[in-house]
RNA sequence: GGCGCGAUAGCCAAGUGGUUAGGCACGGGUCUGCAAAACCUGUUACACCGGUUCAAUUCCGGUUCGCGCCUCCA
């Protein structure tokens, strides 16, 4: 099966063809960086990530932009309200966001542009759609984009213009615009923007929020590419924005394939702060659950299904992870230090061939995931037999090692317990042997203090990691 | 009001015109000093009403319920 996405654009499933045929070009959506990023972020920073890795693991070389905005109403508001310059209540959120993407294990874009950085960019682009007369400026000094040059504008987001009325949304400062769905390129320096402000053709003022993606993607990726992401409630206006602008301005089509992921509500409502179901990714490592493990309850949801978090998802995530790990060590206990078989065993092959499959199909997680499992039961139920040759076993790692290319999960990390371990470890084994149990027993809490769980096999007695530690 | 999405076993969640998805949880068993892990095993579902069909959870129509977007929220 080849590989198949779900455009927004054409709403279906299409085959996917980048414009160079051995290169993705993909753009995606970053955060503002006023605050730490939520849960619900990170639901779509995964979904791209994995999204990057699918490509990865069909071939192709993967060019990802995500974009850092860091200069816009939250963030003026943000620093003003802290004292701040702009670059210095900005840039701890930016590090910040850095550090959350790599507990989630979300590999790293190949650029990260911030806005600030390209505004140069962004008033050229502002210009050339001045030069076609897709913009038009303001009394004020503003700048918009003038939608009726845009025949095509709401195609993306299903927008009836018609249906479109002026009302309680519209802020009443956008007065001067001479269509109320007109959006801003370039707005005009006020008292609020304090001393953020750039100087323009059309005076001093700072960009508009749709335009930054414009003119960096266009930048990084070129004039067209092939994939722009995003949360669904990006779909209009800002994607429809974007498209409008970039396609004004070049006459090119802006990006082939448009890709929109579904929002993340918490025990079925809305996330917000003054409902107390607002979190973010520090607010878990504090209750003692780990990126990993995130990851995985973000990760486990088709995209384009809403996700509901619990913790009850959490820790079920948590449980299955165990499962993998479990099955991973027991792989490498078995393999040894063979060499890997040339062939992969059947049930490893249709563990691989059915997790590609999945994943082709516009990323099925579900079936994906479903597929590795059938694997590790199918692996776990030979071993239990001892009817799994360490060759076999070793080339199903290696197996494993390219299917986690693409979820990022399976920590390959081998933990060593320490010498207080080992040696509780060796002393239990000794009282085993006097069968003084209750020595035993309290070796084997102090071990799961340590973050241990001991297993007692026939081979003798293991340590491996508690789950969340 | 406009546009769109969804309803699958205790929970989460794929998928399919007729054949066990999977994960979590729970019960019984094997193994174990006891556990843990693993294996074996049990509970087997597609909101409701019509229609098409030899056959529908899967296609079509309708109903109910839930959700999202409709001007800067991933």
């Amino acid at each position: 099966m080849a590989l198949t996405f779900y455009n927004t654009l054409s709403r279906s499933l299409e085959e996917f063809k980048p414009l160079s045929g051995s290169e993705a070009r993909l753009y995606t959506c970053g955060p503002t960086v006023y605050d730490f990023a939520h849960i619900g972020n990170f639901r779509a920073y995964v979904f791209e990530d994995l999204l990057r890795r699918a490509l990865r693991f069909e071939g192709y070389r993967v060019i990802q932009v995500m974009n850092l905005t860091d200069v816009d109403d939250k963030t003026i508001r943000g620093s003003r309200a802290a004292g701040k310059s702009l670059r210095d209540y900005t840039e701890p959120f930016k590090r910040a966001f850095f550090e959350d993407i790599d507990a989630l294990g979300i590999e790293r874009a190949e650029h990260y542009p911030a806005a600030t950085d390209h505004v140069p960019e962004m008033i050229a682009l502002i210009r050339r759609l001045e030069e076609r007369g897709a913009a038009y400026r303001s009394d004020d000094g503003s700048v918009y984009f003038n939608i009726s040059k845009f025949p095509g504008y709401g195609r993306l987001g299903h927008i009836d213009l018609s249906g479109l009325k002026p009302g309680a949304r519209v802020a009443q400062d956008e007065y001067m615009k001479e269509n109320a769905a007109d959006f801003a390129l370039w707005k005009a320096w006020c008292e609020e923007d304090g001393d953020v402000a750039w100087d323009s053709p059309w005076g001093r003022g700072r960009p508009g929020w749709h335009i930054e993606c414009s003119a960096m993607s266009m930048k990084y990726l070129g004039e067209t590419f092939d994939l722009h992401t995003g949360g669904m409630d990006n779909m209009f206006p800002h994607h429809d924005d974007e498209i409008a602008q970039s396609e004004a301005a070049t006459g090119k089509r802006f990006v082939n394939v448009w890709m929109h992921c579904a929002h993340l509500v918490v025990d079925g409502r809305k996330m917000s702060k003054s409902l107390g179901n607002f979190y973010s990714l520090r607010d878990l490592l504090k209750r003692g659950y780990s990126g990993r493990e995130l990851r995985y309850a973000l990760m486990a949801v088709h995209y384009r299904q809403a996700l509901n978090f619990t913790f009850e998802a959490l820790d079920a995530a948590r449980a299955a992870l165990g499962r993998l790990d479990e099955f991973l060590r027991r792989l490498r206990e078995t393999a040894g230090n063979a060499l890997p078989a040339a062939a992969l065993p059947g049930w490893a092959a249709e563990c691989r061939a059915g997790f590609a499959a999945a994943i082709r199909n516009d990323l099925n997680i579900s079936g994906a995931l479903a597929s590795v499992f059938n694997g590790v039961h199918e692996g776990n139920r030979l071993m239990a037999a001892g009817g799994l040759a360490p060759a076999d076993a070793a080339a199903a790692l290696d197996m494993l090692g390219e299917l986690d290319g693409v979820l990022g999960l399976l920590a390959v990390r081998e933990d060593r317990p320490g010498a207080e371990a080992e040696a509780l470890l060796a002393e239990r084994a000794a009282v085993r042997k006097a069968k003084n149990w209750a020595r035993s027993d309290e070796i084997r809490v102090r071990l799961g203090e340590l973050g241990w769980v001991v297993q007692d096999t026939p081979g003798g007695s293991k340590l491996v990691r508690k789950a969340g530690t």
